[in-house]
DNA sequence: TATTTTACTTACTTAAAGGTAACTACTTAC
DNA sequence: GTAAGTAGTTACCTTTAAGTAAGTAAAATA
């Protein structure tokens, strides 16, 4: 194997990692609304149009579990949960702002305006 | 709704778009293995371990639907087909490489080192 | 004539992702 | 005591994605 083949097979590897953690539907949505600042459990159900609270539920652990998110509780009168980005989860603000411009791109290009 | 919020759901629509083109677990590292030049079907079934002919045909007659990447016929001997990246599909670089950037800085917190 | 090479296709099966609807637990307000 | 708001959970079902194994076609080579 050369030298570029072994540089293409590296860099398959870290996409494949990348790709499991944002792997479905929600993910990245939901590490882009809160890119908006702090929300609530209700708050993301009502942002992320479509989602039930079972996915939203399920999505939110697998944030967690990967330290992209932090969960925190509030015990309040009606009790509170509050999520946040964690540094990690703020480092993939350039990933995020890529696949955005290149959405944007891709609409013109394709869909058409 | 104020703002803000209309900026949200507009990035939100943007990436259900992206997410559409690029899901799935070849896609990505189908692409990625086309910015390092172009291929054959039997390069990338080599390049890409693990994928099958079957997967392999099907994402890139997506990829082509989607004007990511083109084929070449050559009526040559025993018939070749070359694959590579359109405009659009080179457009994709910058995404790629914040993946890949992304990528490290990722294993290197979780997956330590 | 049989084998190899290239580029797939087809039929079938399994596994993973996602959706739906109803329910839980706790507290406060009426 | 009943309803409403918070943040989920649970069981079940459907859909989609992916894997497996074998087969096809066309031409050149031996």
């Amino acid at each position: 194997m050369n030298q570029k083949e072994e540089v293409c097979q590296h860099k398959m590897l870290v996409t494949r990692d990348v790709l499991e953690v944002i792997q479905g539907k929600w993910r990245i949505p939901i590490i882009v609304a809160l890119t908006f600042g702090n929300k609530r459990f209700g708050e993301l159900q009502r942002d992320i149009v479509d989602i039930s609270p079972k996915m939203l539920s399920q999505e939110l652990k697998v944030l967690e579990t990967n330290k992209i998110i932090k969960r925190k509780l509030y015990d309040s009168m009606p009790v509170t949960v509050e999520y946040s980005l964690t540094p990690l989860g703020l480092s993939m603000k350039k990933l995020l702002d890529e696949i955005l411009d290149w959405g944007v791109h891709f609409r013109k290009e394709i869909i058409g305006k």
